[in-house]
Order: C-alpha cells, then structure tokens, then sequence
DNA sequence: CGACGGGACGC
DNA sequence: CGACGGGACGC
C-alpha cells in the first residue's frame, strides 16, 4: 500500500510524525504510491529492479492540486454539500476548506491540527464521524483562511504524512465544491489520462517520471487487485489539459515499458462511474478530459454527449486517428501513430508533421524528448541494428528522420550552427540525421535549453494569434527556436558534457533503454555512468518542467477564459492557450514557413556574449534538493550518495556559478526594461526579493526573441487590457526565469529559487489581478 | 429549501 | 485490452 512517511513504532526516538524529521538517507521504505513529488528528487533511479539498495530517494512533496474526483465544471455546484451560502459571492466566504482523507480514526483534533497550522491559520479542524454510532469517518475537514494557506497545505501535506495509525499517507485536498466555491475554477480541473499495457512492476513513481516531461503530474493511480498487483493500467492526472495532449501525443503507443512487448496506451480516461451517492454534477459532467475544447486538439473521440456521459463508453476506433479527409472541422490530430499524417485542423493551415514528430518534438515542453529518443537512444547504445529499431514500436512516428518535412534543408540555416559544435563521438554517428541531431540538440541544453524552449516561444502564441500578427506565427516560432537554440548552443559551450547534453532530450526513453542494456551481464560502465548522467539531468529538467508548469498552472488560473476565447475567435490555430508557452509549436511549420524566412531573424540574434563564454564551465555532481518534510539534502548524481551536510564540491560551484553571474548583470538590466514597463518592473522587483536578484541574468537570445514579440503582444492588448497585461506580467517571469535557468548547469538548485520566484510573482499576480476574474 | 430515480454502455 | 482508490460534517 501506500508508503508513508512515518511508521509511529520505527523508532523509539521518533515523535508521532517522524515527519518532521530527516528520512534516514538509506531508508528503502519508499514504495511510492501516489506520491506527486512537488519538489521533486533529483534523480530517480527506479531503484527497483536493479540490485542493491536503491539511493536515497526521499519522496517529493504532495501533488497538490486535484480534488479526488473532477469537478471541474463551473456551471452546477458540484457536491457543495452544506455550503448553503451564496456560491457565486466571490469572497469564497473567507476560508478555504480543505478535505482530509486518510485520518486514522482514532486521530484527534491535537493530532491533525498542529500539522496544517505550520501552513497557515487554521480556523476549524471538524473531524467527521458516524451520525449514528458517533465513531470517526477517518476523514476530516480543516479550514483556513485563505486559499493560498490551503494551497500550501496540500503541497506539503497531501500523501506526504501518515499519521500516528493511520495506513497510509492523508489525503489533502480542496472539499468538494470548494474550489467552485471560491472562484478557483480552473484549479479544480484535472485532466486525467488512462494509461494501459504498463509493465506491471511499474511504480507510481516510475509512472509519474514517464509523465512528468509533460507537465506537473498531479496524481498517479495504478489499478491492482485485491493482492495489491498492478493491472496494467491506471492513471495519471495532470492540471491542463495540454499536458495531457503532449503526454499523448508523445507517449501513446510509442513508449514501451521496461519488461513489456506493448507500447503504452495514453488517452484521456473515460469518466469514472459515479458511485453510489456521488453528486450527479460529478466528474462525468465536469470531467476535464471531456470538457467543451477537449476534442478540438486531441483525438477525434466524439465529444461525450453530455446526457450520455454518465456511463457511456465509446467504442475503441472512435479513438483513432481520423484521417485528414474524414476529419471533422473540431478533428485534430489524436495521434500520429500507424504513420498517419493528419492535419491538426480542419483547415490544414498548420503544419501537419508538426503536430507529429515535431509536434512530438516541440511537444510539451518536452513532448520533444520522447520524440527524439529513438534515434538518440539508439545511438547512444550503438545498437542500431533492425532489431534493436523493432524493439521501439515508434516505428515511423518517433522517427523524424522520415516525416518528409523535415529534411535538413528545410531547416533554417542558422540551425546549422549547431555543427559548429565540435563533433563528438555521438554527434557523429549521428551524423547522417542531420535534421533529428539539430532538433535534437534544440532540446539538449540540460534542463535548461529544454525550459527556454518553453518559455521563451511562450507569449507570442499566446498574446497574438497569427492573424494578427505582423510575422506570421511559424517564422515566429522558427525563430523563437532558433533563439532557444542558440541558447542550448551557448550552454553546451559553457561546458556540458557533449554526451550528456545530447542525451538529455531523450531521458525517458534513454533512461528506458539504458535500463534494459544494464540487467544484462555483459552491461557497461559506460551505460551505467549514462545513466546516472541522465538521472541527474532529468530530474533537473523536471525540476524545471515543474516550475514551469506551476507557471502555467498560474497562467491558466488567472485568466482562462479570456484566453480561450481569444485563442478561438481566431484563427486556424486550435491550440488552446499553451500552444505557445508549450514547444508545441515552436520548431515546426516547415510547410507554412519556407524555412528561408526565418534565418533573417535569426541572424539577427547576437552571439553569446563573450563573457559566457570566457567563464571556465564547469560542472558539479552535487544537487540540492528538499525532502517532503523540507529538510535540504545533496545528491550526488553519479555516485547517488546523498548527505545532508552540503558539500564542499557544491558550494564551491555555487560561488564559481555567482561570479559568472556578477559579470553578467549588468547585460541583464540592459534587456529587462523592454517589456511591460508596468507588471514588468513590479515583477522583477518581486523576484528580486526572493533573492532573486543575483540570479537573474544575460541571455541574449532571450531578449532577442522579446524584441520580436513585443510588438505583438502590444498589439493585443487595446482589446483585453487586464487580462493581457497579467499575462505580459507573466511573460516577463518566464523570460527571467529562463535567464536564470539559463544561469547555471546546476539547474537544479537554479529551479527551486525560480520556483520561489514564480511563487512570488504568482502571488503578485494574483493579488493584482483585475477584478472580478 | 427543492436534496437524487432508475437503470446499468457495448465490443 | 487493463477503466477508477477512498474517507465527505454539521453548523
């Protein structure tokens, strides 16, 4: 079952909730079971499996968000069980009422109390028991005064804590109808995805890292027996819907699980049945995954007739792909497997492979890795032998070599800069894919050129539909990626190991198929020291995938509906609003935008400033993490030891990392002042005070590519002013936080301060946010 | 201010 | 080819 944090007899010295105090490092007792790392572990050596004793892994904080069940739908009050008050008062009633799942009945207000008071003011702990026999539910409710100190709550509370009896970890989440009730609508939407043909040893945890390229996972939920043996399948949840898309799009029927002759089947769930006594206005109705737009970019599954949706099924081809000529007009791409090309509109005005292997590449913020990890996986194995390639069921879909668009002449030139980079052994072999090693290493940059991916297309898409914009939204892109390439180049100049960068955009599927190599005797060091190379860069990339989900999450939350609208009262672009802020569609458009177009802007971009350049890389094992309890601990990504004393390596690198920083500076104020003059500076000087400031950086590409979007973004704004200006608001985070992602290869450490930056920010945001939204 | 029936996808 | 855990008060 669950593993829990605290076994009340495991020792004598240990108060009730151990908690509170430092896992014992070499502790195995993490099995994981629905367990979200917020603040996710750095590598995550599926101990599993191998032998020997697996690394420290302290597990993550909650997975926050996500009711248990979906209320997503704002129109009925779901379940607003004794909420007789007005719902539609946008004060919420002044507190935020969290549920408790998983109290031991024998649990007392003293036991549960203290633990949310050290996340805000707690107005009511109310323990629920039996009308009749009096005995406790083992559930209770707890309010506070506000949502932010709720929200707080669950991150650090929800599956993280076992209390004293308790048989698993407590549940934390928003009551029902909570989150309608205080406005906090789009929170209150989860996108869940079922997810067959797993390998039945897998782990919540190993589920979750599958995912976790795409977006935050909020939850993992793995169906088992009554012996508690896995099915196969189960679920996963994540707060957008995008996230859910990217997942799809990159890993339905491409990823197949160690142990398993079956890719993965990834779709959005079908609704849970109600049970008994479920509010009617439960999930079916509200369920995100079928909400109004869900459709329009994710398969062609008939939108669920509402009056149906209570226990309807739809048959398994309504899944499939249509093909372009029977698309409806909402059709998208469900997926590109089986070879399919379709158009992800009806219109065909977006790059039909992008949606497909770039799309897989561009995917999500790294809907991208998986793309690439074929044939990067391959050569790194060396392995290229036909059945090596049969092993993978991508097949054509994971092999951007052979979507036709992508030739490497289609590519933009500067997008060739990249063989200035000194071959290595890998690039090498690679050499005769041309266009898969580019785009490839578009996404290698450690964590870090990953995230700029993200975040430095982001606003464009967002802000202007190409309808509206001077330069039509592919060459935006294209160049926008061509920028965030450039960055990659720069930080693979400032020292990354080649073999590791390159490897990085394929993580998953590497780590997937380092894995298989290493059971089998004749395994290599090398591989091994892959692997670890890859642990560490992964969960650095999620590290950042997270914040910038949390970004999103932020995004969403402020202003979804005036982002929907916009995003669909225009244009040929069905992308919701992510489209831009996820890499989605960022490299790709080959058909619309003669790649020759694009180089000018490009060129435009200045050269690494040559004070990156100049400063000695360098990199450090080390990386500073949190545990659930929010004690800092070190991991070492290559010798998976784990202190809690910081080392001195560590340290050293950080004061190495400052100094590159100092020089840098002053290149940064040059760019910030672009931007959103108003939110621009009131944000930054938000992060800064979150010890941001020394943080923040250079990034010349970056502010290249502010320059091009700036002028569309002020093109919107006459129409929606407040809304937008939020989101400039966001904008501009996103650019720091990507300067200062950029900052430093210990990205790691980088993304918690970004984190608390963002968090800063968001609270910004949201405490100015126009009113009434 | 009303407070959850009835029936139980379809391959 | 596997489809949903597990707790939802009383004022």
């Amino acid at each position: 079952m669950p593993s829990r944090w605290s076994s009340s007899s495991s020792s004598s010295d240990h108060p009730p909730f151990n908690n509170r105090y430092p896992p014992n490092p070499r502790s195995t007792g993490f099995s994981s079971e629905g367990h979200l790392p917020f603040d996710s572990p750095p590598n995550h050596p599926f101990g599993g499996g191998g032998g020997g004793p697996p690394p420290f892994r302290p597990m993550g904080g909650g997975g926050g968000y996500g009711p248990g069940h979906g209320h997503g739908h704002p129109m009925p009050m779901p379940g607003q069980k004794r909420g007789r008050g007005s719902p539609d008062r946008g004060d919420g009633g002044n507190f935020a009422k969290l549920f408790i799942g998983s109290v031991p009945r024998t649990a007392t207000e003293e036991d549960i109390r203290p633990l949310f008071e050290d996340h805000g003011n707690v107005i009511e702990v109310a323990l629920i028991k039996d009308k009749r026999t009096g005995q406790q539910q083992g559930c209770c409710f707890v309010k506070f005064a506000t949502s932010e100190e709720a929200d707080r709550a669950i991150r650090a509370l929800h599956n993280q804590v076992t209390l004293p009896g308790g048989l698993g970890p407590i549940q934390v989440r928003y009551a029902d109808g909570e989150r309608e009730r205080l406005g906090n609508f789009p929170s209150a939407v989860e996108y869940k995805l079922f997810v067959g043909s797993m390998s039945r040893q897998a782990t919540e945890r190993e589920v979750e890292e599958i995912f976790s390229p795409y977006g935050r996972v909020e939850d993992v939920y793995i169906m088992r027996d009554d012996l508690k043996q896995s099915r196969g399948c189960g679920f996963v949840k994540f707060s957008h819907r995008e996230m859910a898309e990217a997942a799809i799009r990159a890993l339905n029927g491409t990823y197949l699980m160690r142990g398993c002759d079956q890719p993965l089947t990834v779709r959005f769930a079908d609704p849970k049945r109600p049970r008994a006594g479920e509010s009617r206005f439960g999930p079916a109705f509200g369920g995100p995954g079928f909400g109004p737009r869900s459709q329009e970019t994710v398969g062609v599954r008939p939108p669920p007739n509402l009056g149906d949706s209570l226990g309807g099924r739809y048959p398994p081809h309504a899944w499939q792909p249509m093909s372009p000529k029977n698309a409806g007009p909402s059709s998208q791409v469900a997926n590109t497997f089986g070879g399919h090309l379709s158009t992800r509109d009806g219109v065909g005005t977006l790059p039909s492979t992008a949606a497909g292997s770039l799309g897989v590449l561009g995917g999500t913020t790294n809907g991208s890795l998986q793309g690439l990890s074929v044939t990067q996986s391959l050569t790194l194995q060396q392995t290229p032998t036909p059945s090596a390639a049969q092993n993978q069921p991508f097949g054509q879909k994971l092999s951007p070599m052979q979507k036709p668009l992508q030739s490497p002449q289609h590519l933009p030139s500067s997008l060739q800069l990249n063989q200035q980079q000194p071959p290595t052994s890998l690039s090498q072999s690679q050499s005769s894919h041309t266009s898969n090693q580019q785009l490839g290493q578009l996404q290698l940059p450690h964590a870090i050129g990953q995230y700029s991916v993200g975040l430095a297309i982001p606003s464009q898409p967002l802000f202007g539909s190409s309808a509206q914009l001077s330069i039509s939204q592919p060459q935006v892109q294209q160049s926008a990626s061509a920028a965030a390439l450039q960055s990659s180049l720069n930080i693979q100049q400032q020292g990354l190991p080649a073999a590791v960068v390159q490897q990085h955009p394929s993580v998953s599927s590497v780590h997937q198929q380092l894995l298989q190599p290493i059971q089998q005797p004749p395994s290599q060091l090398s591989h091994i020291l892959m692997q670890q190379q890859v642990q560490a860069l992964q969960s650095s990339f999620q590290s950042s995938q997270q914040a910038f989900s949390q970004l999103q999450q932020q995004l969403h939350s402020i202003h979804p509906t005036a982002q929907n609208q916009q995003l669909n009262s225009q244009t040929s672009k069905p992308q919701s609003p992510w489209s831009g802020v996820m890499p989605q569609t960022v490299v790709s458009s080959p058909a619309n935008a003669p790649a020759t177009v694009a180089p000018s802007t490009i060129s435009a971009t200045p050269a690494v400033p040559v004070s990156t350049q100049a400063v000695a890389p360098q990199t450090c094992n080390w990386t500073e993490h949190t545990s659930p309890e929010g004690y800092k601990y070190y991991y070492n990504s290559v010798t998976t030891e784990s202190r809690w004393e910081k080392p001195d390596e560590l340290t050293l690198f950080e004061q190495q990392q400052q100094q590159q920083k100092l020089q840098q500076q002053h290149l940064q104020k040059l760019s910030v002042p672009q931007l959103q003059p108003q939110s621009q500076t009131q944000l930054s000087t938000q992060i800064q005070s979150t010890q941001q400031a020394s943080q923040m950086q250079q990034l010349q590409p970056q502010s290249q590519l502010r320059q091009q979007q700036q002028p569309q973004i002020q093109l919107r704004q006459p129409s929606l002013a407040s809304p937008y200006q939020a989101s400039g608001g966001i904008q501009s985070i996103q650019d720091q936080g990507y300067a200062q992602l950029q900052a430093s290869n210990s990205s790691v450490i980088d993304c918690a301060r970004f984190q608390q930056g963002l968090q800063a920010a968001q609270e910004w945001m949201w405490k100015n946010k126009p009113a009434g939204t």
